[in-house]
DNA sequence: GTGAAAGCGCTAACAA
DNA sequence: TTGTTAGCGCTTTCAC
């Protein structure tokens, strides 16, 4: 590959000269300019991102550390980060920690070691993170989770466990099961207090139950079946789909015997038959204002400290609308 | 953050032995690697990657091309390159094309300015990329598609096309529809002609349908109707899913009056209902493998050009087996 | 307007 | 066994 070496012999100048007409920094005659610009296209010269990032210490690219990338809304969370960034120059790095500790550090310190610009992270588990991530110089702002002190992007999840609540309530559910996910994650926790607390305010009987990731499994069928729940609250789509599957594979009919409610409105969840009921997240945009976020950050614009955005309910037909 | 000067005169000697002792090159005295430890833990010193990289002309980087990455199974394949890579020190950078050419460009070119080491790609679709990474230095591992002169692991999908085939084959199915992905793609272009030669060789009727990964409408449900198919084979299970979906919403029941059957086994597929009859590929084996590859290429080591992955059929509840 | 030169943090000859 | 030094490709003072 051409060095700015070759395109200075080239166009017979100088390399500060060349730099300087890439970067429109300081002044180069226009003559000057056009025969860098012939050179440029002749060699095919791309500057070395590698050398600027030294010298600048700082790259162009932004760290996105995900807690899992195989789950769809994650996967769209990415896209609109990515396409946030690329419209503007920089380039993302995506790293999964599968809500691993020592990932998510390994991931942090890759990024430093690259001299990311900045990193937008959702639900990070280790404990110092954020204190370790503040101590560098890196830019953060969070996707999913409010921070006293830290940017952040996130939908508003009480009104989501509100919502899901509100659906069963209103349909005719009597006898209601709470799936949760990680209380350490903010939006688990938030989506589950609207819930609970629409349930409470109702007088419907209900129950939760902490699922850690595990998946579901037998035992929740027998549950389900024992304690003769006529609702499900599932606190994303993923879970609620298992869920389903698992009562369907088993002769309860959803809506009929139980309805379910998801979270998150993936793809998948409007195909699925009976297509799922659930909470709307823009998932893209969620991912496409954290990024544009930390850009404005960096380009020292004033930007907003934390964005809430809005979700609505998608009723479709794992629940049966009156 | 602290550099090796820093370490240098913390420990008392010089950058180069400093260097010499992390990266265990040349002689360095028992006690100077020990004083040279201490200083480095004490400064928390990580060596500072764009550095070497600007040296070495060579990240630590690889890059992974993908089409799709809210494809499932490309997600999984995407985690098998980077458990692979992070064992062996490399870490993995996600390129999502899109199928867009200028996408696939942008991202190679990203790669090149990074230095990165090597190049894992899938479906690639811009017609002269592989004489532009053969041009760089970069090396190339394909995934899910032959090259002459290149590296690749791909699985049998002349054989999954066959199992697809004799499945609906077997279990009854006299006039079937095949719904084939962009034949540009030699792992779609070789399921299809399993398929088709499994299918001519029976005797039995059929019609094929090639789909742009513009998803499934309603024309085809019409067409589905007037046809009156009772078989259905889809290029993967995403069309499927969705295929099985507009089915079931119309009232048409799977398998009862149409079979259908995948391919990839990603995981939605065994819990949907009813789940999915697929062919399985080992997609974490692939993405595992492929970057093995590379790596075992990148230290001169002895690697097989092409491997072959087997696949095979996961019968389930969507085909009526007898 | 332009060029010479220093330096970003690291590695690798080469001397000592 | 260790240190000195040049240089990877770029940007940026600072002279001219």
């Amino acid at each position: 590959m051409a060095t700015i070496k070759d395109v200075a012999k080239e166009a017979g100048v100088s390399v500060a000269t060349v730099s300087r007409a890439m970067n429109s920094s300081g002044y180069v005659h226009e003559d000057t300019l056009k025969k860098i610009n012939r050179a440029i296209e002749s060699l095919k010269y791309k500057p070395n991102e590698t050398a600027r990032t030294l010298y600048k210490k700082q790259s162009k690219i932004i760290g996105l550390l995900l807690p899992d990338i195989s789950n769809p809304f994650f996967t769209v969370v990415a896209r609109g980060v990515e396409d946030a960034a690329l419209e503007r120059g920089f380039h993302v790095v995506i790293g999964n920690s599968d809500q691993n500790r020592d990932k998510e550090r390994q991931y942090i310190d890759t990024f430093l070691l690259h001299n990311c610009v900045g990193l937008v992270s959702s639900a990070l588990v280790w404990e110092d993170a954020l204190q370790y991530i503040q101590s560098s110089q890196m830019l953060h702002v969070m996707l999913d989770r409010i921070g006293e002190t830290e940017y952040s992007v996130e939908a508003d999840h009480y009104k989501g466990g509100v919502l899901q609540a509100e659906c069963l309530l209103n349909n005719g559910c009597k006898n209601i099961l709470v799936i949760n996910g990680n209380m350490k994650f903010s939006s688990f926790k938030h989506r589950l207090e609207g819930a609970i607390h629409t349930l409470e305010e109702s007088g419907a009987v209900f129950e939760t139950l902490e699922l850690n990731g595990e998946g579901v499994g037998h035992a929740l069928l027998d549950q389900i079946r024992y304690k003769a729940y006529d609702g499900i609250i599932c606190y994303n789509d993923l879970i609620a789909i298992q869920v389903m599957g698992l009562l369907q594979h088993n002769g309860v009919n959803v809506p009929g015997d139980v309805q379910v409610v998801g979270y998150d409105d993936i793809q998948i969840s409007a195909s699925y038959f009976p297509s799922l009921t659930t909470v709307r997240q823009p998932s893209y945009l969620l991912g496409r204002l954290a990024c544009e976020q930390l850009i404005g950050l960096l380009n020292g614009k004033q930007v907003k400290k934390e964005i809430k955005i809005d979700v609505s309910l998608v009723e479709r037909k794992s629940t049966r609308s009156e």
